[in-house]
DNA sequence: GCAATAAAGTAAAACGTTTTACTAATCCAA
DNA sequence: TTGGATTAGTAAAACGTTTTACTTTATTGC
C-alpha cells in the first residue's frame, strides 16, 4: 500500500498542495489561509494519518533534524550512558540521533563521517580519534556544526566538552600518596587521544610534585582492540610485582580486567593495596570492597553538548567556540 | 561551500547525468558505456571526492539502506551489547542503524515507529512492548520487514528471535531446589511483555513440578521507571524475610539493585542464601562471590536477527515467518 | 468611485537522484 | 544493400516536499 502524499491530502481537501504545506508547517496564519480551510485540512490530515515524507522534506530544505553521534563503542557503558542522555535531550527538542561506533579505527571513523555527510545530518557530535583531522576540517569548512566530547583534537578549532582528566588523574594519585603509597602503577591504553594523554600527564605531574621518581616499569599501556585474555595476562604480569601498593586504571574496561586479575591472583584490596578506576561502572559500587572511582559528570557533559549544538543550529552565525571542562569527581569507596 | 552533485560530475566529464549515474551504480557494462568513458568519469569522481546524496537517492528509490532499531534503553548493557553486535553485522552488509530507546513508553514507541516510517527505513528491528500491536500491523501490511527480538507479541504474525526464557527460568529454580532451597523468591518487573511473563511462568512451573507451593509473598513485581531508591527499599523489605533462602532476579538491573541491598543489610551469599541473576553483567563475574547468571546468547540473537532481516530485504516475496528460540545458558559461579 | 492594500490562495520551480524510453551510429548476415 | 541487432549514449519524468512569485477578489481610505 502506497503511503499518502501531500497531494492526496490536497485533492481530498480540494485545495492546492501549497496550502496544505503551509498548514502543515504552521505558516497558515502568516500566509493568510482562512480558518475554515485550516480546520478542514487539519481534520483530513488527522483522519488519514498522513505523515510528511521526511526524505522529500530533507531533500528540499537541506536539513534532516538528525544529529550524527560518533563514538568509540556503544557497548561501553560510559558511551551508552552518554548516548542515552544525549538522545533523550535531543529528542525533546525534535532531533533524532544516528549513532555509530568507530571501534577506534580511523578508516571506520572516516567512513562514518562520509555516511553522515551524504545523509545530510544537521550536526555532528564526535568523540574523536587522531587521524580524522582533515575530514573534520572539511565538515567545519562546509559550515557544519561539529562538537567534540570526551576527547579533543588540539589542531581543530571547534567546541569541546569534557571532564578535567588531568586534574582527576592528579587528584587520584595525590590521594594515593596521602595514604602513604609509594609505588603507584598506571594501567592505560596506547590510543593516542588527548583525554588519555592527560590522564597520563596528571599521573606524572602528581608524582613529580611529591618528589616521587617516575618509574616506567609501573606504567602499562594496553593495545586497544586486543583480546581481553591478552590484556589480563599483561596486567597480571604487572601486578605480580610485589612492591606495587596502588594502581590507577585509566578506563573502566581496563579496571574490569584488572579486577578479574586481582580475583585470580587473590590479591586483596585493603590497607596495603589500593585501586582507583577511571569512569564509574556499576561493578565498582558492588565490588567488595567498593572500588574508588573517578566519576565523569555524564549529565553535565550531555547537557552542555546538546546546548552548544542547539545554539549553533538555531543561530545562523557560528557562535564562538567554547572549551567546556567540567571537573570530575573522585569517589572514595569503603 | 555547496557539495558536488552528479550534475557537476557530468559537466566536468562532458557526458550526461544518466551516464554518470549508470557508472556510479555499477550498471555501466550492462548499459553499454565504453571503457574509456567509465575510466574518465571514475577518475573525476575520485579526484573530486564526490559522494552521492543519499537523501535524493532514497527519495527516488524508496529505500534508505537504514535499519531502524527500537529498544527499551540503550544504556542497559544487554541492549547496548546487542546493539553493538547488530550494528556491526549490519554495517558489514552496507546497512546503517538508527536506534532509539522507548523507555517502555507506548507513546514514545509509537512516535518512534512513525519517525522511522517517515524516514523510510528499510526494515525494523524491535524489542516490542504491549500496546503497539496496531502500529506494527500497519507496518507489516505496508510490506515492511519487521523482526522482533528479546520479546514477542503473540498476536503479531512476524519473525521473532529470542532466548528460551521459560526454560532458563525453570532451570534456575530447579538448580536452587537441587541445592535444597525451599523458600525461593522472584524479583521481577511489572511490565507486561512476553519474555518477563515467561520467566515468571518458568518460576511457577518449576515450583509446582517439585511440589512446592507458590507463595505470592515471595514474588516482588517492581514498577518499571520508578526511582532506584524506591526499588531498593522494596527489595530490602522482601529480603528481610528471614526464611528466604534463594532469589532469582528477572533482569540484570534488578539484580544490581538487589546486590546493593544485600551489601546494605549485610546479607551474605553462600550456603544458606543463593542468588541467580538474569542477563549477565560484568559486575556479576567480579562480585565476590561470583553471581550465577542466566546468560543470553547475544551473539546468536544478533546473528539470527540480521540473517532474517537480510533475507527479507533481498527476496521480494516475504519469507515464511520464523520463531527462533535459542537456549540460554545457566552459568553457575563459585 | 478609484487606487492602493489586504486577504486568500495557487502554479511551478527546485532539491539530486534513478530509470524508462528513446536516438543515432555502427555492424553483420543474407 | 538493406534492415534487424548491437553499441553508446541521452532527455526527461518521477520521487514528495518547500517556497517564490504570482493571481484574483475583497476591503479600505479618501
Amino acid at each position: 500500500m502506497k503511503s499518502l502524499s501531500i497531494k492526496d491530502i490536497a485533492v481530498k481537501a480540494n485545495v492546492s498542495i501549497t496550502t496544505v504545506s503551509f498548514i502543515i508547517n504552521g505558516k497558515a496564519k502568516e500566509k493568510s489561509i482562512s480558518e475554515a480551510v485550516i480546520e478542514k485540512v487539519e481534520k483530513i490530515i488527522a483522519e488519514s494519518g498522513y505523515k510528511p515524507n521526511q526524505i522529500a522534506r530533507s531533500l528540499r530544505t537541506g536539513n534532516s533534524n538528525i544529529i550524527g553521534l560518533i563514538i568509540e563503542d556503544i557497548s561501553n557503558s560510559f558511551f551508552s550512558r552518554i548516548a542515552r542522555l544525549i538522545e533523550d535531550k535531543a529528542y525533546k527538542r525534535g532531533y533524532k540521533i544516528i549513532y555509530s561506533s568507530t571501534e577506534n579505527s580511523v578508516d571506520k571513523a572516516k567512513e562514518l563521517i562520509n555516511m553522515f555527510k551524504s545523509r545530510k545530518v544537521d550536526a555532528y557530535i564526535i568523540s574523536p580519534i587522531k587521524g580524522i583531522e582533515e575530514d573534520v576540517k572539511m565538515l567545519l569548512e562546509d559550515g557544519n556544526p561539529v562538537i567534540f566530547f570526551d576527547r579533543n583534537l588540539p589542531d581543530i578549532n571547534t567546541s569541546y566538552v569534557g571532564a578535567d582528566h588531568f586534574n582527576a588523574s592528579y587528584q587520584s594519585i595525590q590521594s594515593f600518596i596521602d595514604q602513604g603509597k609509594k609505588n603507584i602503577a598506571l594501567v592505560t591504553t596506547d590510543i593516542n587521544v588527548e583525554q588519555i594523554v592527560e590522564r597520563y600527564d596528571g599521573y606524572k605531574k602528581a608524582l613529580e610534585d611529591n618528589g616521587i621518581k617516575y618509574d616506567e616499569n609501573l606504567v602499562l599501556k594496553i593495545h586497544f582492540n586486543q583480546e581481553e585474555s591478552e590484556t589480563i595476562s599483561q596486567i597480571k604480569q604487572l601486578l605480580e610485582q610485589k612492591k606495587i601498593d596502588a594502581v590507577l586504571f585509566a578506563t573502566n574496561y581496563l579496571a574490569i580486567s584488572g579486577l578479574k586479575v586481582l580475583k585470580q591472583i587473590n590479591k586483596k584490596i585493603g590497607d596495603d593495596f589500593a585501586v582507583i578506576a577511571y569512569d564509574d561502572h556499576e561493578a565498582f559500587e558492588l565490588h567488595t570492597p567498593g572500588i574508588s572511582t573517578v566519576q565523569q559528570p555524564l549529565e553535565e557533559i550531555a547537557e552542555n553538548v546538546i546546548k552548544l549544538i542547539l545554539k549553533q543550529l538555531s543561530s545562523k552565525a557560528k557562535p564562538e567556540n567554547q572549551q567546556i571542562i567540567i571537573p570530575a569527581k573522585l569517589i572514595i569507596r569503603d
